[in-house]
DNA sequence: ATCCGATGTCAAT
DNA sequence: TTGACCTCGGATC
């Protein structure tokens, strides 16, 4: 389910559904139930998203009005990362359903939010939370991302754009969608070197994921294809699996290119799916 | 009924 | 590079 896109979505959710009231934490499944019992019936400040990860913040401190932005609140914070299976879901308040997989429930008589699966689910505090910021990337859906700090990475490096735009220490919140999708729209080959990438090249990969990365969290699905591609503009069948947008190469192995009609290529890297057009996409 | 793969990451080999 | 982890929906028998 998660690319950072899912993940900030999350987190405005959960902010509107839950910030500055006092809430139920529960771990019906009992694998975060000392933490839950910490927490249940405290306050819940806010939540953020800083790439993939999820932070909770349950922190006391009340977020002045005059300062939004404030003092660093001490925590303690949630902190969620749904990895490859993770889901955190709303439902009706009411009676727990499948309490075996149910790790962490938040909830109060309007809203409950169910997170089953995660990865991570652990309640720290700021110096863990300093740490995990300090090796990430800059995330493109934040307003203060850094996108020079990631090229400093992407251009002293002789690994592929493929393999950098995953590491998250080189940008936060990028997926394998993402991923297939900006090097497909800015017509790169994903086994560039990073380190013989241009910053042109780089400014534009950045320039894309800050416009493509917000349109997800809005839409809560990845559409990439831009108006003259969409099925509508093209007569052709919009797609229907289960990942929901409208993209150029992502799971479209062996189907025609929009572009060019070259089958679109796929191949294992590291560990996942690579695709690509190998038309639309030259090495060079 | 069972299998397989998935928008991810880490540890072990 | 592979396996482990955690869950679930779709495909396949």
């Amino acid at each position: 389910m998660p690319e950072g896109h899912v993940i900030h979505r999350l987190a405005d959710e959960l902010t509107v559904a839950f910030a500055g009231r006092p809430v139920r934490v529960t771990s019906p499944q009992g694998r975060f139930a000392a933490a839950a019992e910490l927490l249940d019936g405290t306050t819940l400040r806010a939540a953020e998203a800083y790439g993939k990860h999820l932070l909770i913040d349950f922190g006391s401190t009340p977020v002045s009005p005059l300062e939004p932005a404030g003092p660093p609140s001490p925590g303690p914070f949630v902190h969620i990362h749904l990895g490859l299976i993770g889901k955190l879901r709303w439902v009706r308040p009411g009676p727990v359903e499948g309490a075996d997989t149910l790790r962490l429930r938040i909830e109060t008589d309007q809203h409950a939010a169910e997170l089953r699966g995660p990865q991570t689910c652990a309640l720290i505090g700021p110096d863990e939370v300093a740490g995990l910021l300090a090796g990430l990337g800059p995330d493109p859906l934040r307003a203060d991302a850094d996108p020079a700090r990631a090229w400093q990475r992407v251009h002293r490096s002789g690994r592929s754009i493929a393999s950098l735009l995953m590491d998250q220490r080189v940008a936060a919140g990028v997926g394998n969608i993402y991923r297939a999708e900006v090097l497909y729209r800015q017509r790169i080959h994903p086994d560039t070197p990073g380190n013989t990438l241009s910053a042109r090249a780089w400014q534009r990969i950045w320039a894309d994921l800050v416009e493509l990365m917000p349109l997800g969290v809005r839409h809560g699905r990845i559409d990439t294809v831009r108006p003259e591609h969409t099925p509508e503009a093209m007569g052709r069948e919009p797609r229907v699996d289960r990942h929901g947008g409208e993209v150029y190469v992502y799971r479209r192995a062996g189907q025609p290119c929009l572009v060019c009609g070259r089958e679109v290529s796929v191949r294992a890297f590291e560990g996942r799916n690579l695709y690509w057009c190998a038309r639309c996409q030259r090495r060079r």
